[in-house]
DNA sequence: AAGTGGTCTAGACCACTAT
DNA sequence: TAGTGGTCTAGACCACTTT
């Protein structure tokens, strides 16, 4: 018998058995029904009940033992899916999915904690002013080579040490009621949570490691030489016009990105 | 008038004039109701007909409006709240939410290319033997020091150049099958996107920005100083017990992650 | 043909928010 | 009190996979 049929034993419809018996869903309960089914099912898969690979009950037989109607089940499961536990396959079943690696995935939110903690974090505009776009910028930006820009050199400290390091070219449009509001101390919470007001669309983010030039090393009060992370960030109007270009930078022994794959026991559920 | 409420315009109950009115549901379509639904709305956002802090038109506008059942508004509307589009507040409505950079999500998935093209990509174990923990690998590894464990150094290659540098240590247990298992050159693989059989109930894995040491610089034949991104993993079985322990290190110049936030048009839908 | 997941209906009741 | 989202029912039909 392989390890993979453990878990099934001398079922011969798959594996309505392999549920835990005794729990049952609890109608009162302020956890809605299809949150616990889920609980039920992820809990089942956390002692082993559930190997990966294996095939879950059918969305039938979660029905009957669960006596709960199939929207419910479905939206139980759905959950499942989504957060990648188990993968569903039409006419075959759903099944457990292996823990891997590849799974992991990295919030930038972490680092949000930073930006809405007033009571420890400062911002500082170390420049602000006009500058004419260079080739690079122009390119970015997608304007002519020469034309106006607004360069903002911002650090922001916690306690007063300096941790990130931030630069940025906008779109110089007195049209726009940007600027002023983009040269606020509290415009770099806006950009990173999205409270207030905001013409932003959509943005793309990259993530690179880097060593620090003499600058940044300067400005951040690094010793030489040290890793850092940094994110360049471009932003969108409704328009899918640019009109932010900039970048974060961090030292490495300051930021530090942590996740989890498989099956954790304190989820919240949503959906 | 604000600007948050142009696009609600004069409508007395709020906005379901809003919705493009030519547009309706295809149920002929492989594309299912609820999806459509989705579509048509985030449509709606990235035209700026809804901006960021309106309000949706509520579940029974858009039921009246497209002709579908609440479960299927509902469904659209869950959707949308999963992609982050929006958020729902009970007793209040649905809201487009606005963009921010802490939304951002990197995914370790997109180095999965790398693993799974076996046509480029090739793994070659450098060194594997076994050693005495000391007491760094002990505590990660919850045993004593001086207890047996596997070191395993591989190098990832992609073309032949090398682009990846792993090390790992390994609970050595005689009745477990892990070990040669986890010998083969496609360990990796299985590691990193979950294929075949699995004993790895969960893991915790850390980013972070390094700078090359001498060795790893040698091996990976980079220059020197070099930044470099190292994942380090940690798994554990389904008894919570600790069996692997290792990172993966490679050069900044040949790694990069890239996200977008906010409203893309060319999103594939689930759930 | 039987079993599976995928979608959808046309309502119902509840909890919460605003007026 | 009216309007909103949150949950749930008890089925239905379809597409797909396996036997």
């Amino acid at each position: 018998m392989s390890l993979a049929s453990i878990g099934v034993a001398m079922a011969q419809k798959p594996n309505s058995q392999v549920l835990d018996q005794t729990i049952s869903i609890d109608r009162a309960s302020y956890e809605p029904a299809y949150a616990q089914l889920a609980g039920i099912l992820r809990q089942s898969m956390a002692t082993g009940i559930l190997r990966p690979g294996n095939q879950l009950p059918s969305e039938a037989q979660l029905c009957e033992r669960y006596d709960v109607s199939p929207m419910t089940v479905r939206r139980a499961i759905n959950l499942l899916v989504d957060q990648g536990f188990v993968v569903a396959e039409q006419g075959r079943g759903t099944f457990v999915k292996p823990v891997a690696m590849g799974a992991a995935t990295f919030q930038l939110r972490d680092l949000q904690t930073l930006f809405n903690d007033s009571e420890h974090t400062t911002v500082h505009v170390l420049e602000a002013r006009i500058v004419d776009a260079d080739e690079r910028v122009a390119r970015k930006l997608e304007i002519s080579s020469g034309e106006r820009t607004i360069y903002i050199r911002r650090l922001l400290r916690t306690d007063g040490l300096p941790v990130l390091y931030h630069r940025e070219y906008l779109i110089y449009d007195p049209l726009r009621p940007i600027v002023e509001a983009e040269l606020e101390v509290t415009a770099l919470q806006r950009l990173f949570n999205g409270t207030g007001e905001t013409i932003l669309k959509h943005g793309d983010i990259n993530l690179e490691a880097t060593i620090l030039t003499d600058e940044e090393a300067k400005i951040l009060q690094a010793p030489q030489p040290m890793a850092a992370f940094c994110f360049e960030h471009l932003f969108y109007d409704f328009d899918d016009k640019p009109i932010s270009w900039g970048w974060f930078i961090g030292r490495a022994d300051c930021l530090k990105f942590s996740t989890q794959v498989g099956l954790l026991m304190d989820r919240k559920e949503r959906s």
